[in-house]
DNA sequence: TGTCCAAATGCGAAATATTCTCATTCTTAT
DNA sequence: ATAAGAATGAGAATATTTCGCATTTGGACA
């Protein structure tokens, strides 16, 4: 285990978020523990790589937005991050946090809530069978008009 | 109800597609026309719109492709065709016939196929309700490798 | 702890998908 | 047949995402 010393006496295991880094295989720079940092801090959990960048910067941690599509890119097939397609067309993204679940918008303020149905995950894998598909993932959007919004 | 006399003697309707045009307030114009037909004549249900501009190209049947874009937004806002979000960003349209149904699309190959399933359809209702929503749509998609790819 | 090298970053350019602008053409009501 | 407004085509513009490459950095190892 790599230990660093930063008080005397002291030993300190490294951060959490280098250790998420370094578990997906991934090294520990500082813009990929920013970003890390930066999506487990937020309260916004569905955010653009743009959304990303701009809430970024505005905290005062510059990372490119290259990088930024880049790091991200790479979270999501470490399995740290998922990325969605709402409505709209451009990649949405969120900290994953191990319990797979769908989504339903507001068409009107684009307020995401979060839901699981067992009963439609297990229809999906009849639906798969019968059309002989190995499946792979899935993607559920319900669109509607929260109550904030009628 | 309009008609067009083009043989001495002989009535003739305008065509179904001028008729469905007219019906969804959009004048009949050839492009119109055009993309229409194709879309009730192609045996590949789901395009892009690039799909659209080069089938109809290569057909000899010359429409822009800015215009391919307006008008399958219109026919889309009429109810004629209904556009999709599949995974890689970019839109796909189908021809709307009436039957809604969800899809599984081979990650391998790109086949796409449809089904229908109440149970999933009734969830999705007590879903929205559960969270306060008013549905207007939902889109799902599984993702899988089909059996001609594993 | 210092050195080294592959890997990662930042920047601007390029690629993609889609929309817009505007001069010209077409549709349709009269 | 005409006229007015709507639609089209062509290319410019925009939005999103990726790429190329010079420079920097993390971390293995001396
Ligand atoms: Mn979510
Ligand atoms: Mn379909
Ligand atoms: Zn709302
Ligand atoms: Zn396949």
């Amino acid at each position: 285990m790599t230990i660093k010393h930063y008080l005397p006496g002291i030993m300190m295991k490294d951060s959490n978020e280098t250790n998420d880094l370094q578990k997906a295989g991934l090294k520990a720079t500082l813009p990929r523990l920013k970003i890390l940092k930066f999506l487990e801090s937020t309260d916004i959990r569905h955010l653009s790589a743009e959304d990303v960048y701009k809430s970024m910067l505005d905290s005062g941690d510059e990372v490119g937005l290259a990088t930024i599509y880049r790091v991200l890119t790479q979270f999501e097939s470490a399995g740290l991050v998922t990325r969605h397609h709402f409505e709209g067309g451009h990649s949405v993204f969120e900290l994953n946090e191990g319990k797979h679940h769908d989504h339903i918008v507001c068409v009107k303020c684009g307020k995401v809530e979060e839901f699981y149905d067992e009963t439609i995950e297990e229809r999906q894998h009849v639906i798969a069978d019968k059309n002989g598909f190995n499946i792979t993932d899935h993607a559920l959007t319900i669109y509607g008009i929260c109550s904030d919004c009628k």
